[in-house]
DNA sequence: GACGCGTGGGT
DNA sequence: TACCCAAGCGT
C-alpha cells in the first residue's frame, strides 16, 4: 500500500549509479554481520511482543536511556497479555521519565487491542501493524521485518541520515516533499525475494547500526564505513551539510508555579488531562502566578495565613522540544488537616515522599519531589 | 502539512 | 551556554 511506483520529479530513482541501488542491501547486510550491533536486549529475539516494546520506546529516544525502562518492562509485563490487563496508572508508572507520553497511552491501548480482537498474537503485516495505536509506517516495518521477515523499510533518523550523505539527498528530511522521496528511495533498497528473514533483519538492523555507530551526526566515521567509495557526501566533502539543519526555530518561555502541598510526610498530587503535556501524568498543583497559587493552597484545606507564607524553593528550569519552562516552587504545610476542599473533576491523591515512584510523575518534578525527602523532611 | 509531544546525551 | 536532536506518531 505504501509502495508508489511514480518516482518523485524532484528525485527520481534513476538519478542513482544501478550499481549503488543494486549493491546497497548486500553489502550492507554483509557490513552490519560483521560490524553491527548484536547484543541489544531486544535483539536476538523473534517474539513480535519484545520487538515492538523497543520499538515503541526508541520513538525519538537513545538506546541507552531506554534500556532500564525496557526490562522494567518485561519483567512487570513479560507478555502483551500482562501489559494490556494492567491498570492504567501502573503503565504511566513504569513509562515515567521517559518522555512523549503518548506512546504509553498508545502502547496500553494497542496491547489490549492486540489481546482482545488478534487473540494475543500481533499481526504480521505492515500494513496490519501500522493500524494499531502508536505504530506508524516506519515502526511497522521494523517489527514485520525484526519478527516476520518483511521486506520493508524502516525510514528513521538514522535512515534518513545516512541516505541523505550516501545519496546526496538535498532538503531538510522533515519536509514532506523530502521524506516522500526518501521513502521511495528506501523502498527501492529493501533486499529482493531471494533475502532470507535472517538477511532481512540484517538489513533493516544494519540500516540503524550503521546511523547510529558510523554515520553519527558529529563526525561521521567514513574511513569505516562500506559505502565510502561512493558515498555522495564524503567524496564531496560534505558530511556537514547532509542531511540539510532543521530551519531555526525560537522556542518560548513559559512560566508555572508549582504547589508543593505537604501534610506530614505526603504531597498532594493530581492527575493530569490525558491530552497535552505530561498527559496522564500525576503532578503538582499549578497556578499562572503567586496570588492563584495562594488560592488554590487555600482551596486544598491550607489556612489563609498559611498559604499566603509559602514558602519558596529554587527555580527549576525544564527544556521540552517546543518550548522552555521555568518553574516555581512553593511549598505550604499542613498539620494533619490535610483535606480536598477543592471541588472540580481532578484526581488527587496524597502520596508518601518515599512512594513517589508508585506514580507517574514528570521528570522535573520528580526531581524536584525527591530534593525534598532529605533536607526539609 | 505543520505542529504538539519529553527527556537526556552530545558538542 | 546553548544549541542539536534521537529506532516517529497522531491529529
Amino acid at each position: 500500500m505504501y509502495r508508489t511506483s511514480n518516482a518523485s520529479a524532484a528525485l527520481p530513482e534513476n538519478a542513482y549509479p544501478q550499481q549503488l541501488l543494486t549493491g546497497f542491501a548486500p553489502r550492507l547486510i554483509a557490513w552490519q554481520r560483521e560490524h553491527g550491533r548484536h547484543d541489544l536486549p531486544w535483539q536476538n529475539t523473534r517474539d513480535p511482543y519484545r520487538i515492538w516494546l523497543s520499538e515503541i520506546m526508541l520513538q525519538q529516544t537513545q538506546v541507552s536511556t531506554v534500556i532500564p525502562y525496557y526490562a522494567r518492562f518485561l519483567e512487570r509485563f513479560p507478555t502483551v497479555e500482562a501489559l494490556a490487563a494492567a491498570p492504567d496508572d501502573d503503565v504511566m508508572a513504569l513509562w515515567a521519565g521517559l518522555g512523549y507520553y503518548s506512546r504509553a497511552r498508545n502502547l496500553h491501548r494497542c496491547a489490549q487491542v492486540v489481546a482482545q480482537t488478534h487473540g494475543g498474537k500481533f499481526p504480521s503485516t505492515v500494513e496490519a501493524l501500522a493500524e494499531l495505536p502508536g505504530i506508524g509506517r516506519s515502526t511497522a516495518a521494523a517489527i514485520a521485518s525484526f519478527a516476520f521477515g518483511a521486506r520493508a523499510t524502516i525510514l528513521d533518523g538514522n535512515v534518513k541520515r545516512v541516505l541523505a550523505r550516501v545519496f546526496g539527498v538535498e532538503g531538510f528530511p522533515g519536509e514532506k516533499r523530502v521524506e516522500n522521496a526518501m521513502w521511495t528511495l528506501a523502498e527501492s533498497l529493501v533486499p529482493g525475494s531471494t533475502a532470507s528473514d535472517a538477511d532481512v533483519s540484517a538489513y533493516t538492523q544494519g540500516l540503524m547500526d550503521l546511523g547510529a555507530t558510523l554515520c553519527g551526526r558529529g563526525k561521521p566515521d567514513c574511513a569505516r564505513c562500506p559505502f565510502a567509495d561512493d558515498c555522495v557526501a564524503k567524496t564531496t566533502g560534505r558530511q556537514r551539510e547532509l542531511p540539510a539543519a532543521r530551519p531555526k526555530k525560537t522556542v518560548p518561555t513559559r512560566r508555572t508555579w508549582m504547589l508543593v502541598l505537604l501534610d506530614g510526610d505526603a504531597v498532594m498530587l493530581e492527575k493530569r488531562p490525558p491530552s497535552g503535556i505530561w498527559g496522564g501524568l500525576w503532578s503538582l498543583p499549578e497556578a499562572a502566578d503567586e496570588a492563584a497559587l495562594a488560592e488554590r493552597a487555600q482551596a486544598l484545606g491550607a489556612s489563609r495565613e498559611r498559604a499566603a507564607a509559602a514558602s519558596p524553593l529554587a527555580p527549576l528550569a525544564h527544556t521540552f522540544t517546543h518550548f522552555k519552562l521555568d518553574i516555581e516552587p512553593r511549598v505550604v504545610e499542613l498539620q494533619g488537616e490535610a483535606a480536598l476542599l477543592e471541588a472540580n473533576e481532578t484526581q488527587t491523591a496524597w502520596v508518601p515522599l518515599g512512594e513517589i515512584d508508585a506514580y507517574g510523575v514528570p521528570a522535573p518534578v520528580r526531581k524536584l519531589l525527591d530534593g525534598l525527602r532529605g533536607p526539609l523532611i
